[in-house]
DNA sequence: TATTGTTATACTCTATAACTATA
DNA sequence: TATAGTTATAGAGTATAACAATA
């Protein structure tokens, strides 16, 4: 059982609460995601990246998750393919359909983008008390269980 | 004096939640992105717009803040122009400058995105207890106080 | 004939380089 | 001569429309 002190526990009014929260969240996502390991690759070549990891898609599925027409989809990934992040293979039992799969240096990328963000952000939270780091924690379920809905 | 159950205050490794937050972050923010009032604004024109909200600035100033070139700041600023959402006049002082500001259209907007996104996480927040509301009160806070640094 | 993906062409946003106006 | 901003031109990424291959 761990207490909170009166201090960070005073009662907040909803509509303050969620504009506080919003700008907290979309703040820090900003500052989070200026922290990138390269330039040549765009945010919506690492969108597809992310989409990928889920497994293998087809051009047209990645088109419409990403609300990007197919003939823009096709472009991204010959260029995340020339760029060794993503290979293309036949599907064998429609000769029509493409397989889009992250190679393993998209994997590795992906990976780092990861390393550098959690890095940065851990930086921040080693200014934080043990009693900060647990109101954090219970935010991130939260936010995690609410996002999925 | 609030409590937390034990269920919620498990203590996390550092690396764990570090990790856990950035997730619940940017999965949020991202999601909250996708809430915006008009299609014909870009990211990097809303960019520029939330830039102007601290008063006017000069166009190599703000290509600066947004990390573009001046020419590609040109056009940006010619295109919010072109919409109303900002209006340009001249620096009495230094006739080479010129000044960008946030018309009230552009301000409105702004605000529109605002509240269509605090709306969107309102709804999600309907769905929380009480002592869930204060630990998401209680990391706005922090969240906010981290990223000033 | 319908579906999947690509190529053709045009528009926007970015960049570097060259130009104009002012200090 | 240096600085602020814009225009000239070129390279990505997106779109719609047209095409090729497969079901």
């Amino acid at each position: 059982m761990v207490t909170i002190s009166a201090a960070t526990a005073t009662t907040v009014p909803f509509d303050e609460l969620t504009e506080d929260l919003r700008r907290a969240i979309v703040r820090t996502a900003r500052r989070l995601h200026r922290e990138s390991p390269r330039d040549d690759v765009t945010q919506g070549q690492y969108s597809v990246l992310r989409a990928l990891q889920a497994g293998p898609a087809t051009p047209g599925r990645l088109a419409e998750q990403e609300t990007v027409r197919p003939p823009a989809m096709t472009r991204t990934v010959a260029s995340l393919d020339r760029l060794g992040l993503v290979g293309r293979s036949a599907d064998v039992r429609d000769g029509r359909r493409v397989l889009v799969s992250l190679t393993d240096e998209g994997r590795e990328l992906l990976a780092e983008v990861r390393r550098l963000r959690t890095e940065w952000l851990s930086t921040l939270l080693a200014d934080t008390s043990a009693e900060e780091r647990e109101a954090l924690a219970a935010a991130a379920r939260i936010l995690h269980r609410l996002s999925d809905s």
